[in-house]
RNA sequence: GGUCCCAUCGUCUAACGGUUAGGACAGGUGGUUUUCAAUCACCUAAUCGGGGUUCGAUUCCCCGUGGGACCGCCA
């Protein structure tokens, strides 16, 4: 058994956000850095909710990311029947009871608790069901004997110490009327099966805690660390949820965002290594730990995760980079043929200079990827006669060159420019809506180094 | 409402109780430049408020204020 174990559990009831992920990242940071175990739990005891589609969805999101777990997933429906057990044994040993209020009486209770302005905490009826009796026609659930007095702490590895009054937490369901067991049941004895020594979680998690440390103590089981991460806020300042816009991976991906960035964006939220901000992924495993973590929530930023997606394009092999440029365009724009992959690494070297995502590099190279090239009527107003003339004469003195290189055709420009009485731009213009049909992109010089010969004198000529 | 947690530039965050409170992103100004960018230089910008403790608080304690989480037969 190795020293360090830790777990993502995350329910398959929908598409994993960042939040998920980072807290995924984190569990799989700190036991790598261990050299520990990393699990992968799906949590699917919510069986309505649960969806296959959902679980597959997750493993190929963490995935992406680079994130990898050791053995199989571990279905937490597949060991219902310990959960089962497990609340058998509690029900026998004393630390749980059956509850045979209806749910009716319950809904009483809220209500009640809510007009006199006090918490609610269900009321214990069936804890000592002397003189009580037993009704035929409910189903009841099993709830766990919670401790009513005295406080209680947990030494947690990011928090610190966070103490409770015992009299807060009620007799919470370990059991539902038809015999299945509850997450907080479900949690803890699939953790202990799992010699999960490291509990790394949302702090939205941090009153189940106090739930769940009664639990393993009436079971008489060890106790593993918890951390309690803060949650990351959306823009509006609440809890990231499944329904916030573009807080899903798959939408950073529909951006182009790449897996690097996206990696190095949710390592430094909440986690910091002195003024460092780029860390490759064996840096980051090296470095990473519990205590770099911060305790307040942080807000996702967009523009951040941007510059980093910028700076990874920059950096990365271009080999690479081409690759996930192809990778992108199937699945979100366009294939690219291959006989076009000689060309965009070429050109490459300039496009990833004005890029912030693959989008960026895909709309860049339009000029490339696309055979025939469109002018929009707006863009074809600028050709005016004389841009057309001076079209003309760089299409006869281009024809000439032999050798087509930038210094050649700084001549050849230079002198269309003093013949014309304009600027750069004069001649430089008109040459990039016929070549591209674009007034924006990469320079004129590396647009007509990286096209062929004959394409430059097809797009030209087109125009005349 | 109850319980718990949090609080440094707009954002992410540094700072053994002693720093001109640092870095990064964003923003601004200027240089370079054929468009858009990129790039280089420089600049703006923060310790929530009030009390303590201390020779000295961003840092420790208390109160307030603000924000968040939880309060499901969801996980």
């Amino acid at each position: 058994m190795s020293l360090v174990a830790t777990r993502f559990a995350p329910s398959p009831t929908g598409p994993l956000h960042i939040g998920g992920i980072r807290t995924a990242l984190f569990n799989w940071l700190f036991s790598k850095n261990n050299k520990g175990k990393f699990y992968l739990r799906i949590e699917d005891t919510d069986k309505e909710r649960s969806k296959d589609k959902y679980k597959d969805q997750i493993i190929e999101s963490l995935k992406w990311i680079g994130i990898d777990h050791d053995d199989k997933e571990f279905i937490q429906s597949e060991n219902i029947n310990n959960h089962k057990e497990i609340a058998e044994k509690l029900l026998k040993n004393g630390f749980a009871y059956k509850c045979y209020c209806s749910e009716d009486e319950i809904k009483e209770q809220k209500e009640n608790a809510k007009k006199k302005g006090i918490p609610f905490v269900y009321n214990r009826k069936w804890r000592n069901p002397e003189g009580l009796e037993v009704p035929k026609d409910i189903k009841p659930v099993t709830r766990f004997k919670s401790k009513i007095s005295g406080d209680n702490s947990i030494e947690d590895l990011v928090q610190g110490k966070i103490n409770i009054s015992n009299s807060t937490l009620e007799d919470f369901i370990i059991q539902r009327k038809d015999l299945t067991p509850t997450y907080q049941l479900s949690a803890v004895v699939d953790d202990h099966e799992m010699n999960i020594t490291h509990v790394i979680r949302g702090d939205d998690h941090k009153i189940n805690t106090f739930k769940q440390k009664q639990i393993y103590e009436a079971l008489n089981w060890k106790l593993p660390y918890f951390a309690h991460i803060p949650l990351i806020h959306s823009e509006s300042g609440s809890k990231l949820s499944k329904r916030d816009n573009a807080s899903t991976i798959d939408d950073y991906i529909k951006m182009g965002i790449m897996s690097d960035a996206l990696r190095n964006y949710l390592l430094r939220l909440g986690w910091s290594y002195k003024d460092k901000e780029i860390f490759t992924l064996n840096e980051s495993i090296e470095l990473f730990n519990l205590k770099g973590v911060g305790k307040s929530p942080s807000k996702l930023d967009i523009t951040r995760i941007l510059s980093l997606n910028e700076h990874y394009i920059k950096n990365i092999d271009e080999e690479k980079l081409l690759k996930l440029l192809k990778t992108y365009s199937s699945n979100f724009k366009k294939e690219i043929d291959d006989n076009k992959n000689k060309q965009i690494i070429k050109s490459i070297k300039f496009l990833k200079n004005k890029a912030k995502t693959l989008e960026d590099i895909y709309q860049n190279a339009q000029y490339i990827l696309k055979d025939d090239i469109e002018i929009s009527s707006e863009y074809l107003k600028l050709l005016d006669d004389s841009s057309k003339a001076i079209l003309k004469d760089f299409t006869l003195d281009f024809e000439k060159i032999i050798q087509i290189n930038k210094e050649n055709l700084e001549i050849i420009i230079k002198k269309l420019i003093e013949k014309n009485k304009t600027n750069f731009k004069g001649v430089g213009q008109p040459l990039r809506i016929a070549l591209t049909g674009s007034k924006f992109g990469p320079g004129i010089y590396d647009i007509i180094l990286s096209l062929d010969k004959n394409e430059v004198l097809k797009r030209l000529k087109k125009i005349n």
